[in-house]
DNA sequence: TTGTATGCGTTATCAT
DNA sequence: ATGATAACGCATACAA
């Protein structure tokens, strides 16, 4: 690849009078230097310009589960908000795992200006890495630590699971079930949580045997379904902590035969593609995928403009998505 | 943060010592070494290291949309393979535009060594982008040009698409639609083209109005198929040429009330979540994407290796996965 | 085995 | 307005 010196000699300039002109200040010779540029097809290069400057124009996105349709939105919102400022942004995946997401925070430290980061897990590696490397950072839908000194965008999941919870109770539900995400997440916990609560609030007390806990994953809906149906005294309800988990759960029902919402009541958080499709449609707690990486994206220009700008938290509202998966119990026991 | 200088102070050697230290070479003071670097928190700068190097530990996986959970899979299988060589992975999207895909390609050139590219479009632009920027590329999913100088992995579109034709036609169909991608993308065109043909072999001609192209969006997969409900003459078959199409379609199918597979039936290319939830269970041309992504990360593997390999284009099969969304067209004609 | 010195390509400082 | 040059952090050729 041409370099500036190949420029400026083409050009018949110094490498300085090229690197102006690359920085937008007015020189004698643009003419000449843009051929050469044209003709060279010169870029400059990245890593001396990093070196050099210490920016680099990028910013990652550290998310989860890259193929979750959720995150994948939030990412989309967070480009669409800082490519106008001439930020591009790298995608990489921690699969869940803090190990993988601390490394890869390591690694792409000196190569980004700033990091969106949906957390794995409530992680104090991932606390400290992020606080030894000291960028711009802003946390999106869960959080490290529930008092945080980084910017925090999250949706309002207590208000999520006490619709949830008040809408099955309100339909006459005495037995629910709960599928959640791990307790060291916030929305795995802050959802778990505020239903149990809201349930008993609403008079309704939901058995150990009807809280399962796991991971955001299809298997783990779908296992647990199958452990709740496999229950002498089945739930009439159940509530599912997320999409990937609702996948699990619907497969579960459907290979048991179980008629929704006849039989049993569903709703879940996170609306999904096909949702509206399925027999019955189905009803859900959904929240501004999107708008979260906006938000971010908003943040992070911000927080690039004015470095010690201080720490923000934006709570996005989430609504009930009333389809026709809940209904009033079964008048009689199995 | 700490540099090599910082290190090679604190453990009280020179800056060569550390820095062959982190190559693996042997040296006297490694345990001096180490703790400096331990305690120092050094991690070396991937710009400099870029820039004296040329090499990067990086592959760029550039895709058309990032919220397409097919993509995504792709992107999960290539970071399976390449993360136990010690490379990273960093995701963009090109939001399936051409123009994008070209800046992309560009501005990462020098900050990576390797691209797994899935082109929005057959663009002259991107062919030529890649040429100059001679770094190991492997094509994935679509292609640029028939004949290719890059590595390429796709799957056995004229097999599905005749797969699918055969299927249709064999129920006794006769009045077959097709909604179609951009035939300016291979997976567009082939499917369409073979589909044509695979149904004219079985004596059913594919009219003019029941051919629908567009692009590979829920959106037109919608609109496609609110026009061809509209016609006087319906089809009783429609084929559609990916999953968002097929999301559309189905949500068009769902809204007018059409009884799938009674009525009409239904088929499409891509597997998705929640096909065989639905009612009826939906039947699809499935294809190994985690496959795809791994096959092309042992492609880049090898290329890094041995850089001028020759060219290698790995086609994967597909197969047909039946579930209920067809049957025989109905006796009578509405 | 170790250290010194050079260069990777760029931007910015300092003269002019 | 322009040019020569130092510096960013690292890896390596060369010398010891």
């Amino acid at each position: 690849m041409a370099n500036i010196h190949d420029v400026a000699r083409a050009a018949g300039v110094s490498i300085a009078t090229v690197s102006r002109h690359l920085a937008g200040q007015r020189i004698r010779s643009t003419a000449a230097v843009d051929r050469a540029i044209a003709e060279l097809d010169f870029r400059p290069n990245t890593s001396a310009r990093g070196l050099r400057l210490g920016r680099h124009n990028t910013v990652a996105a550290i998310v989860p589960d890259i193929s979750n349709p959720y995150f994948a939105q939030i990412v989309r919102g967070l480009e669409e908000t800082i490519a106008p400022a001439g930020l591009r942004v790298v995608v990489a995946s921690s699969n869940e795992d803090a190990d993988t997401e601390v490394q890869l925070l390591n690694r792409l430290s000196d190569a980004v200006d700033a990091f969106v980061l949906v957390p794995a897990i409530e992680s104090d590696a991932t606390k400290l890495a992020l606080e030894r490397i000291a960028l711009p950072t802003v946390l999106v839908d869960r959080v490290l630590h529930e008092e945080s000194a980084f910017d925090v965008v999250v949706v309002d999941n207590a208000a999520g699971a006490e619709l949830a919870a008040r809408h099955l109770a309100g339909l006459g539900h005495t037995l629910l079930a709960i599928i959640s995400g791990p307790q060291t997440s916030l929305p795995g916990r802050i959802r778990h949580e505020q239903f149990v609560a809201a349930a008993a609030e609403a008079n309704v007390e939901i058995p150990e045997r009807f809280r399962k806990i796991g991971q955001f994953t299809q298997d783990f809906g779908y296992e647990a379904t199958r452990e709740l149906l496999a229950e002498p005294e089945r739930p009439t309800a159940i509530f599912v902590g997320n999409n990937l988990m609702a996948h699990g759960a619907l497969k579960a029902l459907n290979e048991a035969h179980i008629a929704v919402p006849a039989e049993l009541s569903m709703l879940s958080f996170d609306d999904f593609a096909l949702a509206e499709l399925l027999n019955p449609p189905h009803s859900v707690i959904s929240r501004p995928a999107g708008l979260e990486g906006q938000i971010a994206g908003e943040r992070i220009l911000h927080r690039l403009a004015q470095p010690d700008a201080p720490a923000v938290k934006r709570i996005l509202p989430v609504s009930l998505t009333l389809r026709a998966s809940t209904a009033p119990p079964p008048r009689t026991a199995p």
